[in-house]
DNA sequence: ACCTTGAGTTAACGGCGTTTACCTCGCCCA
DNA sequence: TGGGCGAGGTAAACGCCGTTAACTCAAGGT
């Protein structure tokens, strides 16, 4: 309004109080809610200045998305870092995805199960080009994830049972093994190369797919029946995925 | 325009039409291209007219969402017809409903992945109250998944390891197995009483999170690395699922 | 002193959901 | 025969929305 007290308030400090503001309106009323118009208005300003920060909505919304994965790594690295093994650490890190995605539900969906990429139809984002969610769009998300998998893939895959890789699948893993690779030398993380293996491979893959599975059956309420037990169930889970991983 | 042609059209004819041109702007364009001056364009009509048949366009989502669900559920139904055993027909609808996810990301996403009841916020769904996301709202969706889960439940409990249930849980889901028993019999079902074991639930939540999650996983694009062999991925996970559940 | 630049403004366009008031048929009943 | 009436449509308007264009105006460098 004023003109004057906004000018000295300069890019450095507008820019991450439009954060601000939009995340609020993420949190409280949900994606759709989150409105130039609104975040304006909350900020005392006019809609069009958020173009000076901005290129469109969609933009802003995918730099929020962003900043959505930069504090779930924060937290998911804190829940992590008290824990003896590395089982203990997986443990943590999934407990903490979950507790997260249920106390921010939005968030989550924003992140984690807008359409996007093939699937979303269009064009691509504004960020690159985003054919796959993790590496591109999630980032050092990704990084915390490969920080917990990596001992589990050292270790589980000692006794894992033998049997449990379809051979259909070990030739078309190849590639994922390599893509594996090379993010983890990306990220200074040092794997024997056995560890390296289809079947660790494969391992990882079920983690993940369970955990997002489960999780997202629960935020987006699609249990059948009621679940009051989703906490148990969850728990259930974990431990079954320790055993088939051959952790103990 | 005219609207004498209009008139002879009544409610019964002007109503699916309705439907039909939502349910194409849906599958073309998304969630949010299905808009009521959009329909009523392609329509030939002014959009307040919707509103005879409609209260709010969420309504129209919510029973469009209905529709979805109805043509899912004739979808597994048909897919299950031919096969022998009743794993085949588990295997069916499970490869039926995956495939039907793919080709129909955004039926998916409006179905399965928008945030309903205690997560979404705000009042309930406008057809009833709304508090899980199965039995009002997918309605026969559900009895084609009882249908299919009956049999499985019968044969599947037979040898299932007899330690998979932790204790903890085996009281928590006394509750389900009270509305698993009910759902059957609505159904007209018959279930042997000792197939409804606490077991024998957990072994259908199981079959339900991981097929869920390993399809939502891929409709939303959320697979690390690649992954061109998600297909085979999900074979491996019906085999695995399969196998814990001990059928044969 | 002057000009550039960047953060913000106002005004406007078109699209959206929704409400209100109105019209206008076809139908039933006195 | 005619008059009410309700169902299905209309036009106009309100207040949102994203986005664009043309502007203001202070700060800062030359």
């Amino acid at each position: 309004m004023d003109g004057v007290a906004r000018r000295e308030s300069s890019r450095s400090t507008t820019e991450p109080d439009i954060r601000r503001r939009a995340r609020n309106l993420l949190v409280r009323e949900g994606q759709e809610a989150v409105t130039l118009r609104a975040i304006a208005r909350e900020m005392g300003i006019t809609a069009p200045a958020l173009y000076r920060y901005y290129s469109s909505r969609e933009e802003l919304l995918f730099r929020l998305s962003e900043d959505v994965c930069a504090d779930l790594s924060a937290e998911l690295t804190a829940s992590m870092r008290n824990g003896g093994s590395h089982l203990d650490k997986v443990f943590a890190v999934c407990r903490g995805f979950r507790r997260w995605a249920l106390e921010h539900p939005r968030e989550f969906a924003l992140v984690f199960a807008t359409p996007t990429g093939a699937n979303a139809g269009e064009k691509t984002a504004p960020g690159e080009r985003d054919a796959r969610g993790h590496p591109e769009r999630h980032d050092e998300l990704g990084r915390v994830f490969l920080r917990v998998a990596g001992p589990l893939m050292a270790e589980g895959v000692a006794d894992s049972p033998p049997a449990s890789l379809p051979d259909e699948l070990r030739a078309g893993l190849a590639d994922s093994q390599r893509d594996l690779a090379e993010s983890f030398a990306a990220e200074g993380i040092e794997i024997p190369r056995e560890a390296l293996s289809a079947e660790a491979v494969y391992l990882l893959l079920r983690w993940w797919a369970r955990l997002y599975g489960q999780v997202a059956l629960e935020v987006f309420g699609q249990f059948p029946f009621d679940v009051s037990e989703a906490g148990r169930l969850f728990e259930s889970m974990l431990v079954e995925l320790a055993t088939e991983s051959g952790l103990h």
